[in-house]
DNA sequence: CCGAAATTACCCCCCACAGGGTATTTCCTG
DNA sequence: CAGGAAATACCCTGTGGGGGGTAATTTCGG
């Protein structure tokens, strides 16, 4: 078996030097970088040309799914696995479609991360088992009937963003200079796209994604 | 120096191997074991009686918190080092109330933690350089001029986690099987002992305190 | 066993938010 | 440059949340 270069990526030392830890010993596995956001990953990934990128998902600056599309647009066969915290199936697809080929939660062992990792690098697909016990249960599609994207758009984000923040719309209006009525647009189409009912759930998606630092 | 032994605690096995990882080929310290929640950690460090207890803080069943305050209630001397991804004030004073000796980021190295466990484990306080510059800022107490307690009773607890599964006042009360209003006293009056104006402040504090799996 | 804290429940008011539209301009991308 | 997506802004409606009380009963720790 040919040797699988990694590159890690993680905003949380403590978990780039574990990672390290856990592989360095095994000779499978050179790791051949490390960032600690998107797009720290991307130049590195560029310049290094790793087998496989690993990404943790919930990053500042750019989060993990940003950091996988933009990986991809710029070398569509990049192989990608991705850490995360929690198993969401949206999420997950969300993450299939941009093109990430693995995805092990943070509890998994260090088995598990291996056997990942020589998956992915051989070019195959790895989900965990509760990923995939999850996707292969009811599919519970946010996307609407039609095909309209459910990624919110930059202004969006930065709307969320203030919710998550504990800002009220007037608050909200004023510190971007926008109208009241245009933030009350914003914040209704990204409920209605995420499929929620309330700015509760926005807080979960914000931090799942990484776009706050909690 | 003496040996330092240590029980590592964290729900996600990645960082428990990472710690393990990091730590194992330094011979100031000693793992003598490891928990995944704040019950087991309580009940291993009674058996074990590690010099250091290595507290995640987000983490099912028990949280951080509630464990540290375990753990101290059963050994007023009991070493507690928390692990933590986020630095806020409130959250760094509820803890060092509870008993806790250090407290650091998760994105602090290799070389901050074994500073932090020499530290903590000689019997010192250390506290990573962004918590002390936080602390040592303007206090933003919540706790209110009077001494009211900020900790959330049991009930409220439950009203809190159910508030941010994006459930209704109206819902809460259903199936809590409580009057509507009852439901909505609880939830201004965890408002205003927390210092919050909406809800979305609710999901990053129960999300911080790992009530939630996210 | 007593008192404080917790839990339950009600009153008032009001505005911000959720849900349903429509319409204009600005900005990209093919 | 044309067409579509994004961003801006407005309409109307109604309910539920946030803000301010009061008060009963149950629970539990000292």
């Amino acid at each position: 078996m040919p040797l699988i270069t990694l590159l890690l990526v993680d905003d949380q030392d403590i978990i780039l030097d574990g990672l390290n830890a856990l592989l360095e010993h095994d000779d499978r596995f050179s790791i051949v970088g490390r960032a600690s956001n998107g797009r720290e990953a991307v130049a590195k990934a560029r310049e290094l040309r790793p087998t496989v990128v690993v990404l943790d998902i919930n990053m500042p600056v750019m989060d993990g799914i940003e950091a996988a599309r933009a990986l991809r647009a710029w070398r569509a066969d990049q192989k990608i696995l991705m850490l995360s915290m929690y198993a969401n199936q949206d999420f997950v697809n969300e993450l299939l479609d941009a093109g990430v080929s693995g995805y092990i939660l943070k509890n998994a062992g260090r088995k598990e991360l291996c056997e990942a990792l020589v998956a992915v690098g051989s070019g195959l697909r790895y989900l965990s088992r509760e990923v995939k016990e999850l996707m292969d249960g009811p599919p519970r599609r946010v996307r609407k009937p039609g095909n309209e994207s459910i990624i919110p758009t930059r202004r969006e984000k930065e709307i969320i963003r203030m919710i998550v923040g504990e800002h009220s719309t007037q608050q909200i209006a004023e510190s971007l200079g926008l109208s009241h009525a245009t933030v009350e647009t914003h914040r209704k189409n990204i409920l209605s796209k995420l499929g929620m009912h309330n700015s509760t759930g926005l807080v979960r998606y914000a931090l799942e994604r990484g776009w706050m630092a909690i």
